[in-house]
DNA sequence: GATTAATGTTAGTGAGTACTAACAAACGTT
DNA sequence: AACGTTTGTTAGTACTCACTAACATTAATC
């Protein structure tokens, strides 16, 4: 019984694997079903259809749960402290599912369902730091400023970093020599600035 | 005769816009033969195989000699403004060919070839930006410092900001909403003041 | 008007590949 | 030991698609 679920997990896992590689046109049902060391009639009885793996594995990728217990109990209400908890819990979910990232992406024209699926996430995700910024300008600790445009700012850079961090190093063969968690804390730490209310020392 | 290259020309541009939204594998060679206009067959003795096209195109893609064209003769050696140029080319150029850049990192894995050929572009600037900090050193107008690692970081920053800008927005369903030439402007100061020598006002 | 170069047309080949059907083997559970 | 569940095996189907061959057509050049 639960050989089931660990045999569909691990043909999920190593799919994802692959087609974050060469892409879903690029990998065969063949090589899944190798790289699984499984059948390739397993496959198809555990999903029906080759797109229905990436659908699978899309639906079970999703970092709501994640973020939803964050902004319900991790919050300390201190603006730079819940930023980069909040930014640091983004950049490890998306690093963690970063092939899926680039499957959905680069099918998002020949799949769309599958591409809907996953940008239910940065949606939620947005909503749940406006709230967030409602509360925090309730507090008196936030200026009064557009939520949305600044959770989209804040959304924006951290998209923007994971990019370049997570996918282009391997890619452009340039030095990286650059250290990743200083940049994060400091773009973070700015940010953090701009929205503390006048009162500064 | 200027009708060969012309066709050619075509087919490579419809080519690459086809691979660019469905990726390579999802264009067939009949499809791009239908949107340049053209029978299966002028593709095949223009390029004699589906592979060639994209490795042609990613020849024709560089922007070498448009950097090479602007290090000789447009600098003004006020670091602001040079970064700022060097900058705003490097997004122009990218943004003209974001579709080959997408293909490119998409196949990265099965096709090597086109890979090496389109990582070319950004080792060259680099050489390029590290020379004019070496020049700009020497007439004393930046501090001592590492560059390749400041290049490095220039060149970071850009990548990123264009993939935010260029590929994500009609991705990520988000409100835009932000000002792109203001984000790029502001960036860049910041960047250039950190690097020019202490005695400032 | 004849020649040449570029393109079109048609038909087809061969390889790859998603997916199915039918039966056999392994496995755990009771 | 019997049963049900899960997996393996084998063979095959239907389809797509890159690519070819042979011949017809257009268009420019001289």
């Amino acid at each position: 019984m639960s050989t089931q679920v660990s045999t569909r997990e691990h043909i999920l896992k190593q799919a994802v694997l692959l087609m974050g590689q060469k892409g879903y046109r690029g990998v065969t049902t063949k090589e899944i079903a190798d790289a699984s060391g499984v059948s390739e009639m397993t496959i198809f009885r555990h999903f029906g259809s080759k797109g229905n793996i990436l659908q699978a594995a899309m639906e079970s990728y999703s970092y709501i749960p994640c973020m939803e217990q964050l902004f319900a109990t991790q919050l300390t209400y201190n603006l730079e402290d819940d930023l980069y908890i909040i930014s640091k819990t983004y950049q490890n979910m998306m690093k963690r599912n970063q092939n899926l990232i680039w499957i959905g992406f680069n099918e998002r024209y020949t799949m769309p369902e599958v591409h809907e699926t996953a940008s239910k996430n940065p949606r939620q995700l947005k909503e749940f730091i406006m709230n967030y910024f409602a509360e925090m300008e309730n507090k008196g600790l936030l200026r009064p400023v557009d939520h949305e445009a600044q959770a989209m700012s804040l959304l924006w850079m951290n998209a923007g970093y994971f990019i370049t961090d997570a996918s282009l190093p391997s890619d452009m063969q340039m030095v990286s020599s650059v250290s990743t968690e200083s940049f994060l804390s400091e773009s973070i730490s700015t940010f953090a600035r701009g929205l503390k209310p006048d009162a500064n020392s």
